[in-house]
DNA sequence: GTCTATAATACGATAGAC
DNA sequence: GTCTATCGTATTATAGAC
């Protein structure tokens, strides 16, 4: 869509590393791994990142934000009341770690954690990606009513309740963490909610 | 304690794998790193730790339980009301944040990330882990007079959220998530701890 | 754009003197 | 128990043919 090179093999390598990323971080992901895994030539690698790794990392975190932002943008189309809508995306994060026997997590957690305190062009490509969430989330819930204020706070308890659910999920091998976190989340929503819909226009 | 040989190279090493794994993963951390963090002969290492890197990222983990599990264990002695506790867990990770400039996260979420779906053994080591710290929390609660049911899923929703919101505010460099969640954490434990209390015994 | 070969370095782990 | 030297191997990155 923006070069016309060799859109393929690029992208196979973005998903790749995405994909890599989620089951075992930046650190613990060798190019070699990365460019098998893509069906990838090791040349082409550095000719599309000539930056090499850390470049790879940058473009494979937008790419990620990217995504699941639109997947957020999704499920709140769908689904209107966003305490369903919600609740929703925690269900499916359980169903997307059973069918990968809790392979896969969170691209940009796990990145995060690896080089948060090491590498600062990659930690602000981390932040800008779960921002971008964060504003798709914040966006749902103001077209359900939630006053600016509110729709920035509950974003913020939502994603980390999700992202934080994910880890201890994954760590356990049981979606309990999630199941639980949805109930209460959705709680929260709700009840908010009903608050901003009995504050009517004044 | 336990082995009367040479203590202190021994608890330096662990301290200096937690310290490491909080901020750059298990994947990340050299052991080269580590044991000049520790001020430890490179010798020591395969000392006390035989079975090399994956024994020592396993005794840290248990390691790091234990240390963390007793801090949960202190702040529900000191705060009887749950709801206080819990939010003074979240303020306190703020502080810690902002004293280590964003570095000191939590060493289980890293090493999480990085060999969940790598290691069975590490994965296992996570697990328990955490499993120690929601057993924590559980009592708490209980103490508090919740029932079993609702003190297990609630200590679920509790430290999902609390890992969660460190995660958002390492890559932000920025206490919002924490605070954000501490305010809708304590709600809910407030508006459950009030049921409990009006169902007096039975 | 692709591919092979390889450079340069860092890694985890081992051996053996002390 | 400590320390140095070192072995393989894997890593990121480059060079140059095609």
């Amino acid at each position: 869509m923006k070069d016309r090179t060799q859109p393929d093999t690029r992208e196979r390598l973005l998903r790749a590393g995405e994909q890599l990323f989620r089951t075992q971080g930046y650190a613990g992901t060798g190019l070699k791994q990365l460019t098998q895994t893509a069906d990838a030539p090791w040349g082409s690698l550095y000719h599309f990142f000539p930056e090499g790794k850390a470049q790879l990392g940058a473009e494979v975190l937008h790419y990620a934000g990217q995504l699941y932002g639109a997947g957020w943008q999704g499920v709140f189309k769908r689904y209107p009341h966003p305490g369903e809508a919600i609740e929703k995306v925690f269900l499916a994060e359980i169903t997307t770690l059973t069918r990968s026997d809790y392979r896969d997590g969170c691209p940009i957690t796990s990145v995060t954690m690896d080089v948060a305190s090491t590498s600062e062009m990659l930690r602000a490509a981390c932040a800008a990606a779960f921002d971008g969430w964060l504003a798709q989330i914040e966006t749902g819930l103001r077209a359900a009513g939630a006053p600016e204020d509110a729709a920035k706070a509950l974003a913020g308890f939502v994603l980390s309740a999700l992202e934080g659910a994910i880890v201890l999920s994954r760590a356990a091998k049981d979606p309990a963490a999630l199941l639980q976190s949805a109930k209460f989340v959705r709680q929260i929503i709700d009840r908010e909610a009903a608050a901003w819909a009995s504050k009517t226009s004044d």
